[in-house]
DNA sequence: GATGAATGAGGATTCATTCAT
DNA sequence: CATGAATGAATCCTCATTCAT
């Protein structure tokens, strides 16, 4: 039980998050290599400054300092650029501190280390995520990416559960499937809140408080045994 | 501890669940109150249908059988007459079977009703939820007020929580504001991915097995004394 | 046999000559329609001044004295304002000397009127009708338009052809489809390289002369009797 | 009276069927020459695929297999590939069974074999004719091209048609030119008409016929004696 | 000679909002 | 109050051609 949230993509299985329907060929010379980086940069420093709608191709090539013909010899349109943003950001999004998670016979503390490393990596990447989360609420294409990385993560979090209940380490009245979405949606949609929304008047958090407290619902929701 | 969804504003305290600025005096005549009325409720089919930002004015007025011109003596733009939509939803919306939950001592039985009674107004207007979702995401009058609702929420369930803690049945080491945006989160998100997406391929959900399993979830959560 | 040309359509003997599809409704208010025919007829202008593929619908407007936008109210785009040039080019092009073709029993006598009348429309609209064999030979959809007309026409003039054949005045070795074809295609294509053509050094021709040459022709190369 | 079609450019009696100015020198290395020949193929290609206007370089070029860089070593432009592919063409256009015509008296049978020879060599180039014919109504290079070609194919079977008057097996009261245009423009437009457009449902039509057709209708116009 | 990245002018189209009738 | 025509700013996207490597 390694991932924990839902409507989310953190810890992706396959090999590229985004659909390679929208991923065009690799630029033949380095040079195109770098100008393509280039556009990618600048790219994502747009969509964070405006968001994803009112980002204009030109502010993208402007800021990557290049003609508009460019953007075009390496993007179809503006929903194949963001699609290249976040195969970058994959990288990073990449569980890239699970090796941390000691694999221990503890539940709790494996549940912990993940929710850590879950929500470190939707703080690291907090604007991103809200752009997705809008640009889901736009385009069909990434609603449905983000619907199947969801569905995923909610599967994945259903045998841990199940496993767990039939060790006699969790709730048997309860639905695999359904606590699995209800629990991963909490994390997820915790972090949206504290990290993805530009506050305006939010007071920051104790992170570490945070970890604890979603795990310890967590915990407590399945009945983890031996927590008093 | 009555409601129990946070993002979201069922069960508002507040007279009106839309900023006052955007709403301007009702029409003299009555035919004008028709008038505002069908074009209220051409609004709300032509997002439905098409979402908001995709909605075109004149489709709006189009559906309504009147002319362009009339919109404007109604409404100032689109953002109004969302907002319009909104406040007539806000009917529905409003704790319409609260009257049923028990006030009776019993914890579990009040969450369990609550929770029925958000999910059951959240399943009826799943559409709209599904619209002021994408309309937070790009529209920063109703991100903010989306924030505001949610807060509310999350403000008055920490503070059931807070009294539960007082009278020992709830978990005395969880932060009460921090527990309650992540129960809060969870009913709200889980109602969202069940009922407010167009699910391509979704199977239909045991709408009492929702119920049952974020209330156990929650009582687990909290851990509840007497939930064998 | 009162219509001679393929490739055409001039005589058309549906109400209308352009796919219906491409027209929408007629303006609400007179100011409406006033400023529909105004913009039709600075289409006309700019489309023989510049061709069909240089005309920019800036040009249009800027000719109508209006603003893009308003091109659209009454427009889909170049395509709709060309069917509805051509709509209104029909009025001229429908047998407008019809009338006076000797109905007698002389089959030369009316094919020699037929012809004459077809060819003085053509000669009318010749600009016109260059731009349609432009058209035709880049837009599908005006392409297949000038297909069905000709087939029309073919049909027609084929019976006729039958018609005399059965009454012995017509070679009777002749497929009626094929031969009318033939001719009809003859016919319209004289008109164009002698009328639609911009001639860059063409030295004019005797109008009346044509009509005699295709006329005897025609008869000739059906056999009819009696013309030594 | 050998050729028998106008507005076209079949039997040419020049040595390159464009205008020489739109063709460079030859390359001097033989990849060089190979390379060429793969792309004026591509053109060709392209061209008869998407039609010449919708036909972008890019698509040539990679038809070839070559970049884009290259396509300027051999030519300045659309128009150059386009002439080249006409060049090639030629050859095979070319009056390639005008030598089993028999020299005979018999002016009938001299132009059917004629006749027969356009029609089949239009059949072969079908696509191509029907691309010439799309060009010329776009480029004016190529609108005075098929211009000369046809006035050439006038003039030559005027000659003819004054020929055959003076001898008395023809029609002496048409003018020659006159009646060269309407019958050369109808063999020629059958041809266009029948072969090379792409028929939506167009049944397919007996070539032989086809040729009897117009052989009879040319020599019944012009009164060929003889033919009962 | 070959390559393919870079350029950027140019035109179509949308739709919220105004205002004359 | 109702009507619906008029407006035009604002962007996206194409693709022939050039030129550095």
């Amino acid at each position: 039980m390694a991932s924990i949230a839902s409507d989310d993509w953190e810890g992706s299985p396959l090999p590229s998050m985004v659909n390679p329907a929208l991923l065009r060929d690799t630029p033949a010379t380095e040079r195109g290599a770098r100008r393509r980086s280039e556009l990618v940069a600048a790219a994502r420093k747009v969509f964070e400054r405006s968001g994803y709608l009112d980002a204009r191709l030109t502010d993208i090539t402007k800021e990557a300092k290049c003609s508009t013909g460019s953007f075009y010899t390496y993007f179809k349109n503006k929903e194949e650029v963001f699609a290249a943003v976040l195969e970058v950001a994959q990288q990073d999004m990449l569980h890239p501190g699970m090796d941390r998670v000691p694999d221990s016979d503890d539940p709790y503390a494996v549940l912990e280390a993940s929710n850590r490393a879950y929500l470190e990596a939707y703080r690291r990447n907090a604007k991103l995520m809200a752009l997705l989360e809008q640009v889901a609420n736009v385009d069909p294409t990434f609603r449905e990416l983000r619907r199947r990385r969801g569905e995923a993560f909610i599967h994945r979090n259903a045998r841990g559960i199940a496993d767990l209940q039939k060790r006699g380490y969790a709730d048997p009245d309860l639905d695999p499937m359904l606590a699995s979405r209800a629990l991963s949606s909490m994390v997820s949609r915790v972090a949206f809140s504290l990290f993805a929304r530009s506050g305006s008047g939010r007071e920051p958090v104790d992170f570490e408080q945070v970890v604890f407290t979603v795990t310890r619902i967590w915990a407590n929701g399945l009945r983890f045994p031996g927590h008093a």
